[in-house]
DNA sequence: CCGTAGTACTACGGGTCGTCGAGCGAGCCT
DNA sequence: AGGCTCGCTCGACGACCCGTAGTACTACGG
């Protein structure tokens, strides 16, 4: 998949965090304390497009973009990547079970109850 | 952390492999298929080393390397990593759970009582 | 004293990312 | 119609990372 670099991340947050589409202008506007040209917004947000994290629609003359993927996709989807790094894989997650906290811990469990329960 | 790039994964993956330290020509002894110069391997493993990925120690006039971390901690931190980067935890392990195999899920169903029991 | 092994240092070329500027087309105001 | 503004597209540059390697120095074995 690839990851993301730091401004891709900001402005992925953004449009996370977001219920509607957003355009450049409007996410401009979320990181406006960064103080970075109109363009570099645009060219980032052209740049996530590209490399498919983003859809976008039309909107008048303005796109209006939006996650091709929800956050917790895109987490889940960089664990399992860091997962198949590793020849055992078995190891790794039990390694990974006994390093997450205790209420991370009852998180997992919860989930694969769920599972097992479906 | 940060992550590693191919060959040096290639390298990690040697050292990993390895029970005992090894010195760079050992190391490009296994990767000979890959035809690099061994001031490659050498590059490699200096870079690794100041990563802080491999320790090193004296042999004659040779150093032997060896990995400061296991592979799973590796990748148990690395799935850390990518968790830390989601602002809802909770959401993107819950997601996880239900992304892995089967298998998977049932070993870290397992790794997770063992855990409760201690 | 010479060869060899092993090191340290430097470097280049490609790729990604943050950051923009220049230039272009479509409306809007007057 | 003429110009202004908005938003887009394209291209670019500098930094940094990584794969890759050459060169130059050093210390031991014969």
């Amino acid at each position: 998949m690839k990851g993301l670099g730091e401004l891709e991340r900001s402005i992925m947050d953004i449009l996370w965090a977001q219920q509607a589409p957003a355009t450049a202008r409007e996410v401009g506007k979320h990181i406006a304390d960064r103080d970075l040209a109109p363009t570099t917004v645009m060219t980032v947000l052209d740049r996530l497009t590209r490399k498919g994290f983003l859809h976008r629609t039309r909107d008048g003359r303005a796109w209006r973009y939006q996650p091709a993927a929800s956050r917790d996709a895109y987490i889940a989807e960089l664990m399992l990547e860091a997962l198949d790094l590793t020849g055992d894989r078995s190891a790794a997650l039990t390694r990974f079970a006994k390093a997450v906290s205790g209420d991370e811990a009852d998180i997992l469990r919860k989930a694969l109850t769920e599972l097992e329960e479906e």
